[in-house]
DNA sequence: AAATGGTTTAACCAATTGGTCAAAATTAAA
DNA sequence: TTTAATTTTGACCAATTGGTTAAACCATTT
């Protein structure tokens, strides 16, 4: 119904994005892109001089969706519990929604470490501010003594890895049972925070 | 000192599985294993058909290595925390010594889903028993009430990623001091084990 | 020493791949 | 309409890549 009209940069970028999300660098085609976007290839080095130019572009759009983003939680004066709850719920529903996300990102991540140096400069994310509200909230007393990179780690890793190994998951914790599989990561969002606050919450 | 005589099949593997586990199996080049072996490309083919053959063979043996093993620690009838604590040391441990296994067996199982059907089917590791003993605890009355398959995936989360993510921890939260963050890793063994029982026991 | 069977090599091949280039098609400007 | 600029295409290229093959090498047996 909605037909958006895409300029032809845009129409390239959205088949890049999806081929080298699945496919990794490595593994994409020029040629497969192309086609994806229904345009010829030579039209690809017309916008981007190149493979690693229109690459770098996607690459960098991934990386910066992967970056918790917590800016908005952290300025309105919530509670560490109610950040924590609402950022789990609002990653894990992004992650959802971009399943190929992580897997991309961590591959080529580690695939060229050095790159990225330059990417995390650009991308004005600071975890600075959220480890200082951890470490007052443990003065006030009102959580366990814990390192904040550690607890920080935590959140993330819980959120991140069913998603990074969900085909394992599958055959392995569920038969390759796939609804089964959508329910379990649906139900992370309460799991994962609930187990956090029990971990960390002094009684 | 210990000069150990390999043989060539063994030699070609030990240089395959450097290179695919670094590169991929698509980034990976025959020729560069070859020379990772120090020997003639065809020589590759005369022992291993083909790059599927010889990539096959590397990727059941990551695969297998990954699976968490916790055989030995469920026949001894220890205790829940007992297995979690020897657990978590061993497997992380395990991924110190190969930091590159995670990323590799992340990003191939993802790539081509559906061949490790067969691979989870011959690998003879089965997660019930140990769900079956967190459930039986849960009856006792010695832990609180958590969904088995939740509480595993917690364990496992919080081991594996910050070796998959190593590179964006390392930039981010440590400034790429690497010491920091081999010092780090090795924290958390404590930390993980800590977090996990503080969480599921009850008071 | 000659024959035999497994091992290793060098040269080569067909297919693929990222990239180029000049011409055609389309749009905008005159 | 004509001209000029931009966008799109098809044909083509050099380099790379997985794989083949026949010959050389080497150890063992006869």
């Amino acid at each position: 119904m909605t037909k958006i009209e895409l300029t032809t940069e845009e129409n390239i970028l959205e088949a890049a994005k999806k081929v080298f999300h699945k496919k990794g660098f490595d593994g994409a085609r020029m040629q497969e892109i192309a086609d994806e976007a229904g345009i010829n290839k030579s039209l690809l080095h017309y916008y981007f001089r190149s493979k690693e130019k229109l690459f770098e572009a996607i690459f960098q759009d991934a990386f910066k969706q992967f970056l918790p983003k917590i800016g908005e939680a952290l300025i309105s004066n919530k509670s560490l519990f109610e950040i924590i709850t609402l950022f789990v719920n609002a990653y894990i529903e992004m992650l959802i929604k971009n399943p190929y996300l992580p897997v991309f990102v961590v591959n080529e991540i580690n695939r060229n470490p050095d790159k990225i140096i330059d990417i995390i400069k650009n991308s004005g994310v600071n975890p600075i501010k959220l480890e200082s509200i951890i470490l007052s909230e443990i003065e006030k007393g009102t959580i366990i003594n814990i390192n904040p990179k550690h607890l920080i780690i935590n959140i993330l890793s819980m959120c991140v890895f069913p998603i990074l190994t969900r085909p394992i998951i599958t055959g392995f914790l569920f038969n390759n049972d796939t609804a089964l599989v959508q329910e379990f990561i649906e139900e992370r969002k309460s799991q994962v925070t609930s187990f956090v606050i029990n971990s960390i919450k002094l009684k």
